[in-house]
DNA sequence: AATCATTATTTTGTATACAATTTGGCACGG
DNA sequence: CCGTGCCAAATTGTATACAAAATAATGATT
């Protein structure tokens, strides 16, 4: 006696089979690690076939990428990968502020228990890595922190938002080595505001997330500098 | 003795001459005046041949505009045109005070002498267009002003999210029919802010202008409120 | 008569072919 | 020797044709 005609295979019954929708994730991964650097132009013909697929998705696809900014579309003279223009990421960080000190009040409001001491564990992580010298993974829990804080904020919007700043800060970042000062301050900060989250205090929480922004900003940008194009 | 090869006949030197570009900006155009109403579906060869071009361009378009979140594409079923969620409203507008907050207080800083009395004259011809009772020139003028302020924040990354959530907040508000109590309240607190503005006191005009973004929230919701789909 | 299965139609997704524009090179003239 | 104009190759923009999937419509079976 089968209830149900059909069986739930997976929880999110959105399966993005459309080869332009993995045609974007692919080219957005190769944009952020790097493989595709800012500035080298993007012939369709050359990526078609690294990718097994023909123009038609992969044009759609470069057209999600531009309104994304990641891509720019030059009409008639082929696309290339945005350049990382100083100027931009600083302008970025400037609202990535607002934006952190948002997430830090909603979601000291709206967090549930069992993520306040998910927060904690994560935490206790990052510190572990960055005592142990673990760059890579640091990077990668500080990351999914501060992405946990904002999914803890309940707001879609913000959380779109921020996803896409964080994605162009994050492609700056690779480009610029960053200062190894700046890494024991960086942790020093995130101690700081945990302190804050622990009391449930959401205003300060937020102040201390977007000082903790405003600070990485300026490395980044100090860091991005010598960069200067050639 | 013309130092210069080329003469600047625009200060803009792109010209968007693409199909999909135009049907971008001719989609939008169509679903914020509601010739496209939420939810409606999408089919491309109708509106192929209502705009006079093929489906690859039109195709393209609807990429951006989903990636925009005007519409929703799904997979092998076609595009709708996206429903005005309350629930997103109001988490846009949670987003969107806090950068009205960060635009005023980067105007006040980055403004120049010109721009604020610009604003001031904005200003003036909104309380005249209130007193005269002309609904869609205040409206109007409304957003040019906002628009003045956010421009003047010198912040590209600020403006263009400003923009993207304006465009849905401005859809949301053509559906539902505005309070008219509001108005004068909205006038009233246009005043304030101007005052604010005047001294010049960057941190003041942020938070009246994030208090109004707020109180504007409550208001454009109140009113989405009966709308409830049938 | 109602339900299910199967088929037909419509619509979307993809590939390919054609048109238009840009860019690099080359010859010609100054 | 340099600049200008024209031509050719390459690459993008658009249109159309084909394949796949979903919706509907139909008929058979109970």
């Amino acid at each position: 006696m089968d209830a149900l005609k059909t069986v739930k295979t997976t929880a999110r019954p959105i399966r993005r089979a459309t080869l332009h929708h993995s045609a974007v994730a692919e080219l957005r991964a190769m944009i952020l690690d790097g493989e595709l650097p800012p500035g080298v132009r993007v012939p369709e013909v050359q990526l078609c076939e690294q990718l097994g697929i023909s123009r038609t998705p992969l044009r759609e696809a470069l057209r999600v990428l531009s309104s994304e900014g990641l891509v720019e579309l030059r009409p008639h003279r082929g696309a290339i990968v945005a350049p990382v223009d100083p100027n931009e990421i600083a302008a970025i960080f400037e609202v990535m502020d607002a934006l952190e000190r948002l997430a830090g009040t909603l979601a000291c409001k709206n967090g549930l228990e069992a993520e306040f001491t998910k927060l904690d564990r994560m935490h206790d992580q990052l510190v572990a890595q960055h005592e142990a010298g673990e760059r890579a993974a640091y990077f990668l829990t500080n990351r999914q922190i501060h992405a946990q804080i904002v999914a803890m904020a309940r707001n879609p919007a913000l959380e779109a938002t921020y996803g896409g700043f964080a994605t162009k800060i994050l492609r700056a970042r690779s480009l610029a080595n960053y200062d190894a000062g700046r890494w024991q301050e960086s942790v020093d900060e995130h101690e700081v505001f945990m302190k804050a989250l622990r009391r449930r205090d959401a205003e300060e929480f937020g102040a201390l997330l977007a000082d903790h922004s405003r600070r990485t900003a300026v490395a980044v940008i100090q860091a991005l500098q010598p960069v200067r194009a050639p």
